[in-house]
DNA sequence: CTCTGTTGGAGAGTACTACTCTCCAAGCTG
DNA sequence: CAGCTTGGAGAGTAGTACTCTCCAACAGAG
C-alpha cells in the first residue's frame, strides 16, 4: 500500500508519517520506484502502536524509538530482549549519591527489594525510579513506611503476574513482544486510572458523603 | 526569608522561583517594601511540593496549578476536596463516541464497574482515561478479558486502600490535603517501578535463564 | 551619606519535543 | 500530456518549562 492508504487506514496524517519515518519510529517502505514505496500491514501495525505509546501512555518519542530498536535486535531470548524494552520504556533518573534524602531512600529500596527477593537486574532504571520517588516523599517531610512498600510491592506483583501471563510464548517472536510492551504500557494507565477510581470508593466509605467533583471542571477540559 | 534563602533553602534558582510566582504556582511573599518580600516555611513546603510533582510525577504545571487551587477553595469536606484534586491532577482525554473501538472500551468499562459498584463520581476522569486505555488495546487487536481487568482492578483498590490509610483526618486540612495529592502522586510512580521491577521476577520465573539487559543501556543514560 | 549588592517585577530569549508546512522533481494515471 | 500523487528534505510552528537580562527601588556596610 501507498502513503496515503496508510494514513487513510491509521488515521495518522501523511506529514506526521514521513516524520515518524525519518525518525526512524517506522521503517522504510520497500522502494518501488524513485518516488513509490510499498508498505505492509506490518507498517500499520507498527504505526498503531507507535500511536498508542504517544497519545496514551504519552511515551516520549526516543524512548519508542529505544524500545523497537531493542525489539528488532535478533538472537536473544525472550526474557532477556522483554527486560531490554522494559529498560528502555523506563525514564532512567540519575543517582544523587551524597544526597542525605537520597541515600536513606536508596536504603530503604534495598530492604524492600532483599526482603521481596525478586530475581532483578542491579542495575534496572526501576529500583532508581522507586528510590527517587521514595526521596521525594523523605524530601516532604513524609517518608513511607516500610508496612506501606510491603502492601505497594504485593499489589504491583499481582498486577505483574497478571501481565506476565497475557505473553504467549508459543506466537511469533516479534508479535509477542511487541504486544508484551504495549501492554504494558496501556495496563499502567489503566492501573493508574483505576486506582484513582478505587481511591474514591476507598475515600467515600472512610470520610463519606457527598459525591466529589460537583465543582470539578467539566470533562475533557484541560486546566487553564 | 528572603527569595535568595528560599532558592538555598530549596535548591531551585531564583528564577524559577520567580516564574513559579508568576505562573501562581507559588503564592505571593508578603511584601514588606516595594522590592522586599517575606516567605514563609509554608512556602517553601509548597516549593518543594511543586518540585516533587515536576521531577519525579512528571505532573504539567497546568495540572499542578489546578490541583493547588483546588486545595486552596475553602468551605468543602475532605472527600469532596480529594476528589476535586484528584480531577484535576489527571489528564481528561476527550470522548471519542462513533469510533467502534471506543464504544467496545467503553461497555468493558461500564461493565466492569458496574460489577466493582464503587462509589464513584460518573463523569470521572480516570473513567475515560480507562476507556481510552481499553480502547487502544482494542486498536492493536488485543483487548483486554473481563478476568484481567477484574484482577488489576482488585490490585488497585489495594494501592487505593494503602493510599487513603495515610491520610490522617485530624491533621490540619491544609497538610493533609498536600501529603494526599503528592502521596497519591509519588506512589503512582513507586508502583509503576515496582511493577517493572515484579514484572521481571515474574518473567525469570516463567522463562527463566540470564539476567536480562545485559546489553541495556548504562544506567542514568536517556536514549538518544 | 555613599557605595555595593540584593530584590521584585516584567519581558525577551532559549532549549526541547512533536509535529506541520512547503517545496520539488520524479512518476503514475486518465 | 495534463494533472495528481509520492518520497524526500528543510524550514516553520506551537507548547512547555524554564533562564536571562534589565531596571529602579531599596538595604546594609563603612
Amino acid at each position: 500500500m501507498r502513503i496515503s492508504e496508510l494514513s487513510r487506514r491509521s488515521g495518522v496524517p501523511v506529514a506526521t508519517i514521513k516524520y515518524y519515518l525519518r525518525e526512524d519510529l517506522l521503517p522504510k517502505g520497500e522502494a518501488v520506484s524513485t518516488t513509490q514505496a510499498d508498505y505492509s500491514e506490518a507498517h500499520l501495525h507498527r504505526l498503531r502502536l507507535v500511536r498508542a505509546l504517544v497519545e496514551v501512555a504519552e511515551v516520549p518519542l526516543a524512548r519508542i524509538r529505544a524500545v523497537l530498536a531493542a525489539l528488532d535486535d535478533p538472537g536473544l531470548d525472550l526474557h532477556t530482549v522483554l527486560g531490554t524494552a522494559i529498560f528502555a520504556m523506563s525514564p532512567a533518573p540519575e543517582d544523587r549519591p551524597g544526597d542525605p534524602d537520597w541515600d536513606r531512600a536508596a536504603d530503604q529500596t534495598a530492604e524492600l527489594l532483599a526482603e521481596l527477593a525478586w530475581r532483578i537486574t542491579p542495575g534496572s532504571p526501576a529500583r532508581a525510579q522507586l528510590t527517587q520517588a521514595l526521596a521525594a516523599m523523605q524530601a516532604l517531610g513524609r517518608p513511607a513506611t516500610p508496612e506501606m512498600l510491603r502492601g505497594y510491592a504485593a499489589a504491583a506483583h499481582q498486577a505483574a503476574r497478571l501481565d506476565v501471563a497475557c505473553i504467549d510464548p508459543e506466537a511469533p517472536r516479534e508479535e509477542a513482544l511487541l504486544y508484551a510492551v504495549s501492554l504494558s504500557a496501556l495496563m499502567e494507565q489503566s492501573l493508574g486510572a483505576l486506582r484513582r477510581l478505587a481511591q474514591e470508593d476507598v475515600s467515600a466509605a472512610r470520610f463519606g458523603a457527598a459525591a466529589p467533583g460537583a465543582q470539578g471542571r467539566e470533562p475533557g477540559t484541560e486546566p487553564r
